[in-house]
RNA sequence: CGGGGCGUAGCGCAGCCUGGUAGCGCACUUGGUUCGGGACCAAGGGGUCGCAGGUUCAAAUCCUGUCGCCCCGACCA
């Protein structure tokens, strides 16, 4: 489609990298171009719904066993509650109402019938169903049955569930029409431990990005513009990708009484008081999957941070005349066998020994960011050695290293590699974070550069900036017309405070400001 | 939902203006030569040109409609 995408490639040579276009040339094809050559997943007949391909699956799989570790080790329990909401559940929250219905599902009939070869609609419903966009009603109104004393609370409940937001524009894993997540509802006693909860698992998700995805986070949180519909407070984690927008990478909110009042969540307390519950809502979901793309890829393709790599190692022998052919692979099988003997991470190292009798089998497993290629041929076999390549490294990087030391090892070069992504992707959003004290500088830090066309895309510029805010909703809306950039969030973090530069009023402390997804 | 662009083989594209046998590169299959940094040669397989109408002796090509994808917006956890 476009000049850039095979601008690198032709004129006699190889392509100089595996992924066309680069970021640089072209930032959101080059994030579909990457998905396309890790297999991730792939668009579906369905209107703004995607087909998640194994590799893809297999690390949201790998999220999902870590979280779900996480949660309940924060003594939460998995339910699962139904697909369908009764239209009159959603109209109990107003806010909710406003926030949702647009982009609702609706199901009106439940019935098919034949009529001159085509199936329609028949059997209508006396009361519409929406497909969830969330639980909140669904799950509020078992609460109200299972909670009748104080001592029913805490009731801290989590789902792994798909939900269906009918976007207008959507985007493999970032926004898809139907996506899959988790959402933990959880009802307390009192403001204060519901406020503790959703302070809980937000730290959860950002100790999950921080340590398992290698992305560093800034949690803080929401403006009142920004807020879950019907929630009293929303917190985010947010994450910089690589063309320096912000992604709201997970959310946790503090409800307060609006849904237990909308639900009729009641209990009576130690004084034999009747009153509503405090709820909270927390969720991450296949999102992240775009995160750790944008986060970590290059212009090679995919690079998956080991900790959630569907695969740690692939092995790939080097043996293409038939009579080395036994040897090697015997070798590779041993050497595998050896290594998904080790641990790492609590778990045995996951390797694949891809024996194909292909060409290109490398830049394949480059492009789907396996950590660790290990090449195995004769002359490793006789030299005790292995070649090993390491995908946070230049794809040129071969180094031969004894076999034993290899096995021994894994464990701590995948260890390293992790911290190694980290550091990366800290040092790329302190790089183009920058703290800003004048409205002048804050609207040519975020002005777009020329494009040579008004439908190319929009480089990449900007970044996160660290300003002051008097927290008024109208400058935000203001800025948000001007530049595209709005509050990410209010960190958390102590800050100083200091005077807003669009205001001159006093502000409390520095906000993060962005362009987002 | 508005503006723009694009739908031709798995992927990337040419052909369309000026209607007349469906093309190229990569990928794939087979054989051979190669092989430790994206191999080469040869022979093959694969497309009702997004879909539906219309104009025409004849439509990938012209006209109308429609669906989908992408970009820019609007919208949005």
């Amino acid at each position: 489609m476009s000049n850039a995408s095979n601008a690198n490639a032709g004129a006699g040579g190889k392509p100089k990298t595996a992924v066309t276009p680069t970021r640089a040339d072209n930032y959101q094809e080059w994030y579909q171009q990457v998905i396309a050559a890790a297999d991730l997943a792939e668009n579906s007949p369905v209107r703004g719904c995607m087909v998640i391909k194994p590799w893809g699956y297999a690390l949201w799989e790998n999220i999902q066993h870590v979280l779900d570790g996480m949660f309940k080790a924060t003594g939460h329990s998995n339910a699962y509650f139904p697909l369908f909401i009764p239209v009159s559940f959603l109209e109990k929250e107003a806010a909710h109402v406003e926030g949702f219905a647009k982009e609702c599902a609706v199901v009106t009939h439940h019935r098919l019938e034949l009529k001159d070869g085509k199936l329609v609609p028949a059997g209508e419903l006396e009361e519409p169903l929406i497909v969830r966009p969330t639980s909140e009603t669904i799950i509020g109104a078992s609460f109200a049955k299972w909670v009748k004393s104080y001592r029913d609370l805490p009731l801290l409940i989590n789902q792994w569930a798909n939900v269906v937001r009918w976007e207008m524009r959507t985007r493999l894993f970032l926004r898809t029409a139907e996506f899959l997540w988790q959402e933990g509802h959880t009802a307390h006693a009192t403001a204060p431990e519901a406020v503790d909860e959703t302070m809980k698992m937000l730290g959860v998700y950002a100790d999950f990005a921080e340590n398992y995805m290698a992305m560093p986070v800034i949690p803080g949180e929401k403006t009142a513009g920004e807020r879950f519909p019907g929630a009293v407070q929303t917190f985010s984690i947010e994450a910089m990708m690589q063309d320096h927008k912000a992604l709201q990478a997970g959310t946790s909110h503090f409800l307060g009484q609006n849904f237990a009042k909308a639900s009729d969540i009641k209990f009576l307390d130690d004084k034999n008081v009747l009153g509503h519950a405090w709820t909270t809502s927390w969720g991450v979901s296949t999102r992240l999957v775009g995160g750790l793309i944008m986060t970590h890829a290059d212009d090679d393709g995919m690079i998956c941070p080991p900790r959630l790599a569907p695969k740690h190692v692939v092995i790939m022998p080097i043996a293409r005349k038939p009579e080395d052919r036994v040897k090697v692979l015997e070798s590779a099988n041993a050497l595998a066998a050896e290594l998904r003997a080790q641990l790492y991470d609590g778990t045995g190292v996951r390797v694949e020994l891809d024996d194909r009798d292909i060409q290109g089998k490398r830049w394949h497993w480059v492009k789907k960011g396996v950590p660790l290629r290990i090449e195995i041929g004769l002359r490793d076999i006789e030299a005790g050695t292995v070649s090993l390549e390491r995908r946070d490294q230049d794809t040129s990087a071969k180094t031969a290293i004894p076999r034993a030391e290899l096995v021994a090892t894994v464990g701590a070069i995948l260890t390293a590699m992790q911290a190694n992504l980290l550091a990366r992707a800290r040092a790329y959003q302190t790089e183009n974070t920058r703290v800003i004290d004048t409205k002048e500088e804050f609207y040519a830090y975020f002005a777009e550069p020329a494009k040579k066309n008004a439908n190319d895309p929009t480089p990449i510029h900007g970044g996160f900036a660290l300003a002051h805010f008097n927290g008024d909703p109208a400058l935000e809306t203001k800025i948000k017309e001007d530049l595209k950039v709005t509050v990410r969030c209010v960190p958390l973090a102590p800050g100083e405070p200091g005077t807003c530069p669009f205001t001159g009023q006093p502000s409390a402390k520095r906000v993060v400001w962005a362009k987002s997804y």
